[in-house]
DNA sequence: AGTGTGACACTGG
DNA sequence: TCCAGTGCCACAC
């Protein structure tokens, strides 16, 4: 344990930080880590990331808002539960107002 | 050491 | 906007 698997432990502290009611994409994620190229890499993070309730996985979707990993929550919408539970819209798996929603790992940094 | 895989992103049609 | 194909990189076996 404890291994800090470089990547996937950036993803994890990355997913932490996603503030309330807001959302961001593997693409950002990957990109903070500096691997933009490995954006599937951010979702298999996520993969293991799901057991573990540090990382809220349900506010991280694709660029498009997808809710493409919500397959892979105990329930089937529980995912979305969860977006709207935050004040988020989501229609059809789909998170509306993305723009309004999206959060950017680096610009948490500039705060 | 090699193969398969994956909750994506991008480009072309 | 949508559909299909391609690239990509790191992990798991």
């Amino acid at each position: 344990m404890e291994k800090s698997d470089n990547f996937f432990d950036k993803v994890y502290d990355v997913v932490r930080l996603i503030p309330f009611g807001r959302v961001t994409s593997y693409g950002a994620i990957g990109a903070y880590l500096g691997a933009e190229k490995s954006a599937r890499m951010v979702g298999w993070a996520m993969n293991k990331a799901h057991n573990l309730e540090d990382v809220p996985a349900h506010r991280v979707v694709n660029k498009k808002g997808l809710l493409t990993g919500k397959h892979h929550f105990d329930g089937t919408n529980l995912m979305q539960q969860l977006l709207e539970n935050e004040g988020i819209v989501v229609v059809d798996n789909q998170i509306q107002n993305l723009e309004k929603v999206f959060w950017h790992p680096l610009e948490d940094e500039l705060s």
